[in-house]
DNA sequence: GTCTATAGGAAGATAGAC
DNA sequence: GTCTATCTTCCTATAGAC
């Protein structure tokens, strides 16, 4: 029967394994709790979005509280694992055309040289769908025992990263992670998909994004 | 027979004129939005903590959708005409004992010498269980339709308000709502509750509460 | 490795009594 | 002005087939 055949290829899933599949489902998981929130996604959504079925979501996660923790892990991961790269590249002398004085020895430390890096290599996070969303997202979900003691440590790593590793006193760790919770409620508003129809939020998104404006928008926009 | 009157007099809520009991339920559903987001919390669950039950809730405001809406705008009101009374305050020269030098002719300017009042009126705020957690669940509920619209206005008339009416430039407009967006990540994450328990949390507390920390601590604690 | 069927349990909203 | 009862829809999770 052609039909059937047919249709089962549409409807049902190439086989895949195991690994391959988890991480697709965590990439449709993040994307889906990014903008809906932890209470307001449902396991269905995200099995859509991963294009399987609801139930092998579960079974292969569990519970939608572990399967937000796994993907709130990989964010949080991602996000460590990028500042620290670019501290790599930055100590190694790999960023050489990017940074205007290089030597920390005269003019601005290397702290105050890597801000704007870190505060550049975190808007471009933005390019994997909702991997900043997630992680406010859990930030949000403070009330929930599991996902909300996470959310706790790994914003508290985040300040001791900055300060320990990068270097910032604590007023500087603390202007960073505003500057990022702000950047964060304006890409969740969904401010950058009226950018070009607002005054108003253009000037603040200029303001709060400069140099990594489009970016934002064209991720934004579905890109 | 007493046992009847007395499980009705605690079962049953007493009579209330409409628009009491209306503050009332906005005043619960504030603090149960706050705390578990739109999606997540109940029509139910803001009954109870108002002490009336599930359907005279939605009977008085229609949908879940609307009673969200109408503790949106309560929160939008207060915190806008809070900022404005303190700028009454100030220019009434009212404020005289908690500014150092008050005349913008010479030192800082009046924007400058709001930004801490404004900021320590912020903090204020949060006497009022969940008033600002309610706005910041707003902000991250961009996706929507009719909530998110409105938290997109109420955010940038904020901003606005910020520039217009306190006369901060675009710089000083996005530094004050970072300040702001990073003490309500604070405060939903429950950082407050850690106070004195983790070394880390409080030295991110005492940075950025500053002067506020005593009332933020007191009310995170239920007080 | 992936699906269909479905149990079991909320949750929002309505009807109608007091 | 406020409640009880209930309809309906939706969602997580399980069972079991292929």
């Amino acid at each position: 029967m052609v039909k059937k055949s047919v249709q089962e290829a549409a409807e049902r899933a190439v086989r895949l394994p195991a690994e391959q599949r988890r991480g697709l489902i965590l990439q449709a998981a993040t994307a889906v709790f990014a903008e809906r929130g932890y209470a307001g996604a449902t396991t269905d959504q995200v099995a859509r979005a991963a294009g399987i079925s609801q139930p092998y979501v579960v079974r292969m996660f569990g519970t939608k509280e572990n399967l937000f923790l796994e993907a709130l892990e990989r964010a949080l991961g991602k996000l460590t694992g990028k500042f620290r790269s670019v501290m790599a590249d930055y100590d190694a002398g790999r960023l050489a055309g990017q940074v205007a004085g290089l030597d920390p020895a005269v003019g601005p430390g290397r702290p105050e040289q890597l801000v704007p890096l870190l505060g550049a290599a975190y808007a471009d996070l933005i390019r994997d769908r909702g991997l900043l969303l997630i992680l406010m997202q859990s930030f949000l979900a403070g009330h929930e025992p599991v996902i909300g003691a996470r959310a706790r440590e790994g914003f508290l790593g985040l300040y001791q990263l900055l300060r320990d590793e990068v270097g910032l006193d604590t007023d500087g760790a603390r202007d960073f992670l505003a500057h990022g919770m702000l950047m964060n409620t304006l890409i969740s508003l969904r401010l950058p998909e009226m950018y070009g129809q607002d005054a108003t939020a253009n000037e603040l998104l200029e303001c709060t994004l400069r140099s990594k404006l489009q970016v934002v928008v064209a991720a934004s926009k579905g890109d």
